[in-house]
DNA sequence: AACTTATTGGAATATTTATTCTAAATTATT
DNA sequence: AATAATTTAGAATAAATATTCCAATAAGTT
């Protein structure tokens, strides 16, 4: 019953679909298990697959030959390639996206504005998946048991750290922005009090100002909710609650489409009427 | 180090977090490694991971060690339980999304990243489609040919503002961002030259402040790039190039994302070594 | 600069995991 | 019902993979 090995997952299963009644006993179960089960197939090694498909485990390679292929683990690898391509990693999905738009020399505005949007869609639709959601939780806790919001960033963190002060007063919080104009950013983060709460935006290469702030709120006790892009971060120690982002990166520049959606998350989430203020 | 070894990825990333000063330049390369490619972890052997990560195979395995595991395997099944239980779910997730954006009531920071990250997703897939690729590209020309660039916008127009002195500074090109610091808009903005350009972000209310340097800029002749969200908006009569940009809107609040990735195409475009310059 | 301590990478080893082989069991054929 | 053909499962083996240990190296400390 030796055919030649499908390369697909797809193809597998319809090679499976049409010799099924071929199939002898143990191998028509292992086609089913196979067929109810593909994750478990991807992950599982062949003694637990077969206890749970109710097989012996050399039914499972006898099962991956007579598709034609060289042993179980061939067969697997269709599972496992599966897998990655529906979960694709943020990294990955990037790749294939700039593989496909080709010419990195092409850099029209209307084919980088389809690379950008692209990138910055799939970067939010990984969001969900990668953040941490406890922490998200302890994050919108704090702002909201907090009396004063400080918000502060530098560079590219600026920008969004601009957007939490714009959302939070149109979520009617007090919200205050350490923008350092005049050289006054440890003026203005002084200010910051035992029931305040500061929201710290930081990303590579984590700017000095930032972390002087957020050094200095953690020394006072005050509560850091961080927004960055690792949870290696050098102010993730200092932080009550630490909100890693990836962000989309192409042609050298980082986006802010991710960071940009948590705050608007956390801060639109204060609108709710029936909190309680400290 | 660490003797209670985390039983969830999301714990293990926060015990990561913590205890990131303490860990050897080795075993700091392996926590950044993990953190970024989490997907290769689930699958890889502890060759192929060392070698993407650019360690010895057994720094993965005193890594997994010093954060209480047995060794690299037991840690590696977080990772492996991680992405079976969000494999299935990529196709699924849209449409929860989508779903429970109808329910108004569900304030939950979590419930909230969920709509929002949906809904800027897929307004920056509109975008491309919905764009004025002809008003981009006269845009792009403009810029181009300009001296130096002038960006002014106010309330959540300034977020896009500061974005693009951030993208312009990092294309190398001289951007000058209005910021009405100290009350100076006037002063700022009447340095303009012939040879400049201005652009102005200005959505619904339409900020006055942006309108006046807006035709102030006009009546001196210099062209000015209009991003905003209608071709009604007042400031489209003085605008050489108008780029009319539909933001996703829920819960009462717009987002920029659409805007912001305007801003990065047009700005990244600008790179291109091979212009010339006015 | 000399010494101590911690970290690293290589080789050796242990363990897990897959595969093959063969005798027993099952099924089909007469 | 007896025999041949096929299928199965256990034991043995092979291959892949993870882990440990130790000497060399690097980083701190006095």
């Amino acid at each position: 019953m030796t055919h030649t090995p499908a390369k697909t997952l797809a193809e597998l299963k319809a090679q499976i679909t049409a010799n099924q009644t071929n199939l002898s006993k143990r191998l028509f179960q292992v086609a089913q298990y196979l067929l109810d089960h593909p994750n478990e197939i991807a992950f599982g090694t062949v003694v637990v697959i077969a206890r749970d498909a109710g097989v012996h485990p050399s039914t499972l390679v006898r099962f991956a030959s007579s598709f034609g292929y060289s042993g179980f683990s061939e067969m697997q690898n269709l599972f496992k390639e599966q897998l990655r391509a529906e979960a694709p990693s943020y990294n990955d999905r990037m790749r294939i996206a700039r593989e496909s738009e080709g010419d990195q020399a092409d850099a029209n505005p209307i084919s980088l504005l389809r690379q950008f949007s692209a990138a910055n869609s799939s970067a939010l639709d990984q969001l969900v998946t990668d953040v941490d959601l406890a922490q998200l939780e302890k994050a919108e806790q704090l702002l909201n048991d907090a009396q004063t919001i400080y918000v502060m960033g530098v560079r590219r963190a600026f920008v969004v750290a601009s957007y939490f002060g714009y959302a939070l007063r149109h979520a009617e919080r007090r919200a205050f922005l350490i923008d350092g104009v005049g050289g006054l950013t440890q003026e203005q983060a002084s200010s910051m009090g035992a029931n305040d709460v500061l929201i710290a935006i930081s990303f590579h290469p984590y700017g000095q100002e930032t972390q002087n702030v957020a050094r200095d709120a953690f020394a006072r006790g005050i509560p850091v909710v961080l927004i960055t892009d690792s949870h290696l971060s050098p102010l993730a120690a200092q932080a009550t609650a630490v909100l890693a982002v990836q962000e989309a990166s192409i042609h050298g520049i980082r986006s802010l489409s991710a960071s940009l959606c948590v705050a608007q998350a956390l801060a639109i989430g204060l609108t709710d009427p029936t909190r309680v203020k400290a």
